[in-house]
Formats: C-alpha cells, structure tokens, sequence
DNA sequence: ATAATTTTTGATACCAAGTATCAATTTTCA
DNA sequence: TGAAAATTGATACTTGGTATCAAAAATTAT
C-alpha cells in the first residue's frame, strides 16, 4: 500500500493506511461516517477533516470510487478490479449497492450525440431498486 | 395552473404560482436557491421552508422534474412536454441542458435484474458533454 | 359574503455532510 | 538526525435541507 501512496504522489500515513485499509475490508461501500466508525473500532480514531480530505485525495487519484447517492452522503468504495467503467444499484430500502456491469452502448452515445449536437463526454447512471432481502421482508414493520 | 394544481390536489397560492412559473420561464434547470434568487428579483420573496417543501411538492406530483446532481444541491426543471420518460445532457461549460429522447432498453434492465438480484425500480442517467456552441469556443476565454 | 375549517406559510431552530483554518504533529529526505 | 514539507485534527463555518408551530391565506360551508 506504501508504494501505492507514493505512486499516487501521496505520503504514506498512520491515517491514510487505516482509511484505505478500511475500505477495502468492506464488501460493501461505506459513507464516510461508516469509515470513521470504523477505524474507531480498530482503535485508530481520526479527525473529521482528514477523513473527508483522504477520501477525496483517493478518489482523485484513483485509489478508490465515489458513489453519488444523491441527497444524503456519499458512499466510498475500493476500486473493482479491472478498474473499468461500470455503474451500480442502491436498494431504496436498506441502501445496499451492487455494481451494475452493463453501460450505455457506444451506438446509444452516437445517437444521443446526432440527435443533440453535444459532443458526449461523460454520463452518470444510477439504478435504483430493491434487493432481494428487501422484498421478502417488504410486508413486515420497520424496525426504524 | 390554477387548474394544474387543483388536479394535483394542491390548492392554489401565490407562492406556488410563483415558483413553478420561475421553473418554468427558466431555460435551465436551477438550483432550490436559484428559484428563490429568481422569486426575489420579481419581488416575491418567499421563505426556504415552503421554497424547499413545494419543490418537493411539486416533485411528487409530476409538475417539474428533479435532477440528482451529486454533492452539492438538486436542480428541478420543469416537465417536458409529453412527459415520457427520458433524460437530459448538461453543457459543462454553458450549464446549458437538453433532453435526451433515449433511455435504457427493457432488455437492458432485464439483464440488470438478473445479473444483480434486485428489483429495478428506476434510475437516473445524466449526460454530460459540450453543447456546438461551446465546442466552437472552445479556445476562447471564459466570461465568468 | 362571511364564518368556520383546512391548508399553507415563514421565522426559527435544527441537522447532516462537508470545507476552511491553522497550530501542532508526523513524515520525508538530505 | 534534523530541517523542511506534508499531514493531522480541533474548531468553526457553510450549504442544503427538515421540523416545529403560530400566524396568515385559501377553501368550504352557510
């Protein structure tokens, strides 16, 4: 993981190790709150700030994927391996995200682009919808 | 609208008047605070709590779309004619918006569901590029 | 049209996620 | 090792949005 760090032009911490580590000993993708409760778990709390500050220097260099969900917090992930373009579902319900290894066909983007006239450079999907756990216990009363 | 509004079971104030008709005069999506920018100028101040709850409002009830995007704020536009589903590119420069008549294929999302155990529910898809304009001034200096 | 009822408004306080500041600590590297 | 550079974290702040609730406006019944 050093070597990463110092590839990615970035000092290898006690903080940046235990962040990065964290993350990646997460099958699924953790708000930053999540990471923080984490390491404090471990026995390593850190400050806000550089919890925040180390998750976008990640996701900068690449070390690690941002999930927009939308209105409330954001979700961190490792990068899937392969590293390719790739999207993912959150369940509406217990907020659990999959990725999704489908994406917009080159000829879709052709189209959108004849049909426009924007140039394309980018896209963002998110799917939505509900888990399977979710829908077996869809009937039953919340426990929040 | 007056009628709009009945419809929607919403009675018919001079704030909501007011605010979707910001929405809709408006070429592009604007931002909560940009709707409430744009009631002031018109002399119409109104305050964040029923600026926020009618966007919502509105929003439930199909008469202005919101747009997801990402950190910092959402974006609501008003609905488009026809009012199929569909999507929308943003000019990264001009911030200029439009919709896109495309959208995934139900075989798409058949796959999805099957590749990830969830139910889809829906999605949002955003397309980000550059508008002909901007493509041609592209070298040029910024104005703001 | 007016009164009674219902809904909406907006001031205020609050919350959650994230950013700015800056002195103190840690890391790096000569 | 020790000086320079980078990082940390306490704190205060910002932004976008929500909860509360009395006052005001809209609706409805009369």
């Amino acid at each position: 993981m050093v070597s990463e760090f110092k590839a990615a032009g970035l000092s290898s911490t006690r903080v940046r190790i235990a962040i990065l580590s964290a993350i990646r000993a997460s099958r699924t993708p953790l708000s930053a709150e999540a990471v923080g409760e984490e390491l404090t778990r471990s026995g390593c709390t850190i400050g806000r700030a550089s919890l925040f500050r180390n998750l976008d220097l990640f996701r900068s260099a690449g070390l690690i994927e941002r999930i927009e969900t939308g209105n409330r917090g954001n979700q961190y992930l490792a990068k899937c391996s392969g590293n390719h373009h790739h999207h993912h579902i959150l369940c509406e319900k217990c907020r659990s995200i999959e990725p999704v290894d489908i994406c917009l066909s080159t000829a879709m983007l052709k189209t959108i682009e004849q049909s426009t006239d924007y140039r394309v450079t980018g896209h963002s999907l998110m799917l939505y919808g509900l888990c399977r756990k979710c829908r077996k216990r869809k009937q039953s009363r919340r426990t929040d």
